[in-house]
DNA sequence: CATTACGTTCAGTCTTGACTGAACGTTCTA
DNA sequence: TAGAACGTTCAGTCAAGACTGAACGTAATG
């Protein structure tokens, strides 16, 4: 494999781990960005040097955010992988999950706390209005982004 | 205090844990977002219940990020913690540094693989463009949503 | 049926980093 | 100048979770 693909791949792996996600997804991310074709776990496994259980972990793991899919082939056993059409709306997706998370929590919280809203100064209504905000532009940018190409 | 700001203070430290990012700093943030004043770093560690240790690094790693401010008062030695005006914008733009440094990698590997670009089923380029228009959608987001308040 | 190949699971290991608390340096005060 | 109060640092502890590899179940193949 080129050194350039080699570092991407390294590269991408650290940024994963630093927002907090596995390494080797991102490895394997950044492997199917580099090679659009079908592997099999024991393939992706011998290329980026994981034991197949890892392999077998984060393929699922990727597979359940929508950004790799499985693929069945008639007279194969083996199961084959492949990046989805749009890997990235799914990440946006799960980002957008995880802020109307915070959103709820902090509508909640506000709710409960209405009666002394009015006496204390608090900042919830404040960051709940960016959240929404926010929320609405993620939308929209998936909207845009996409719009050629609907699932 | 109230329950409810006690869940917010808990959920908030939970959320940002699963992010990646240190539990006390999350908790920290939903504090001084129920509470809008300036704290000390020892009242802080005391409504919190961590060391005075944890809390110096997590107020220093939210100041690093703009999402807190150190506030100096005359005749007192301590130093204030608060929030900033807009802790948003910094926590969007600490998300942009992310991405455009993302965008580097990918730009850098395209660019040294550029003779078997042609060759290959690669789909760096598509990943680039995704990340250009993001960059430049959360850019358009921050002057959106802060127009009336500008730095 | 026996054998082989495949993917998953799980107990165990190891790494990372959050957190503590004592020690330290500094600044203020008496 | 001694003492107290404060914030920072750092060695040490601990927990979370990433990762391994062996064991397992299943399906195909002969």
């Amino acid at each position: 494999m080129h050194p350039a693909a080699e570092r991407l791949i390294e590269q991408m792996g650290l940024q994963w781990e630093s927002e907090g996600r596995p390494r080797i997804a991102g490895r394997l991310f950044a492997l199917m960005l580099l090679q659009d074709r079908d592997f099999t776990l024991e393939e992706l496994a011998d290329v980026l040097r994981v034991s197949r259980g890892s392999m077998s972990t984060n393929t699922r793991l990727l597979e359940s955010q929508g950004v790799i899919e499985r693929v069945a082939k008639s007279g194969d056993r083996r199961i084959f992988y492949r990046l989805t059409v749009d890997p990235y709306r799914a990440m946006i997706e799960s980002h957008l999950k995880r802020m109307e998370r915070t959103r709820d929590v902090v509508a909640q919280a506000r709710k409960e706390l209405a009666a002394e809203t009015k006496k204390k100064h608090m900042r919830l209504a404040e960051i709940e209005r960016f959240h929404k905000f926010a929320i609405t532009a993620i939308n929209a940018l998936l909207a845009e982004h996409f719009k050629q190409e609907p699932r």
